[in-house]
DNA sequence: ATGACGGTAGCATACCGA
């Protein structure tokens, strides 16, 4: 069972880009993010004839998450339960793989930093907080019971000093503040596992790099997409690794997809 | 502190991102 998560910045943008990779890596769940696009604008008919069923949770211009897989995919959540939002963000779906079951939720966290032209806002950074505490409270309930999660996402965190290249200059970063940090450990603390980390305990593994200054070229990235398994779908982990290829390519996403493999 | 650079909306330039 190979499952991905890539946040694509605009599936339309991206749509040769992610269909190569989907022909070449053959994931048999994909958890996409960024897809700025809403339903009707959503490339269903090439992603299906590329042998994947889509569910998605659209939006005009900005977020929208998606799964995609080759076998049958049940919608739970459209949203985070519990709390009001107008930003597509969180997809939760149960997909059937040969009589097992699988909990798939792709989220895309708010980013958090204030607007350029308003330095002072602190608006978008308390969204992201409460965003997050929602998310906690939800995967709360959902850690109680005794399932296979996997979570993949954009997680807009940067959650120590190995996932960034240079860590001073995000001292005053959204994404990589104490209480943005404590929080994504807490969520750790209740029973997800870190695939990536799990497996690669000094990689840096990267998985977003700017494309301003030639960042990729320098490797000057970022570690924010995150695999997060529970512990019955952790238990059958045998490998986790990022995709730096699909980045060097020809028109990429700044993020590149991060990738499990796993025996259900 | 600002702007790289790229995407979207929509037609010039503003907003968003990490």
């Amino acid at each position: 069972m190979i499952i991905s998560t890539y946040n694509v910045n605009s599936i339309n943008a991206r749509l040769a880009n992610l269909l190569n990779w989907l022909d070449k890596t053959s994931p048999d769940i994909v958890l996409l993010q960024e897809l700025k696009c809403d339903f009707n604008s959503f490339p269903f008919f090439e992603i299906n004839s590329a042998g994947y069923e889509a569910k998605i949770v659209g939006q005009k211009s900005y977020n929208g998450v998606a799964v995609l897989s080759r076998y049958k995919i049940k919608v739970i959540h459209e949203s985070l339960p519990c709390f009001e939002d107008e930003n597509a963000r969180y997809l939760e779906t149960i997909v059937n793989v040969k009589g097992k079951n699988i909990r798939t939720i792709s989220v895309y966290f708010p980013n958090g930093n204030p607007p350029y032209n308003n330095p002072d806002d602190t608006s978008k950074f308390i969204y992201k907080l409460k965003f997050t505490d929602a998310f906690y409270e939800h995967m709360r309930k959902l850690l109680l019971t005794d399932e296979k999660i996997v979570i993949g996402g954009d997680f807009n965190v940067i959650l120590t000093e190995n996932d960034v290249y240079n860590p001073k200059l995000f001292i005053n970063n959204a994404l990589y503040k104490d209480s943005v940090k404590r929080r994504l450990k807490a969520l750790m603390h209740l029973g997800l596992y870190d695939a990536f980390r799990t497996l690669h305990p000094l990689d840096n593994g990267y998985t977003y790099w700017d494309y301003a200054q030639r960042a990729f070229e320098q490797d000057l990235g970022l570690r924010i997409d995150y695999l997060m398994l529970s512990a019955r779908a952790i238990d059958g982990i045998k490998k986790c690794y990022v995709d730096k290829a699909v980045r060097a390519g020809e028109k990429p996403s700044d993020h590149t997809p991060l990738t499990v493999e796993l025996e259900l």
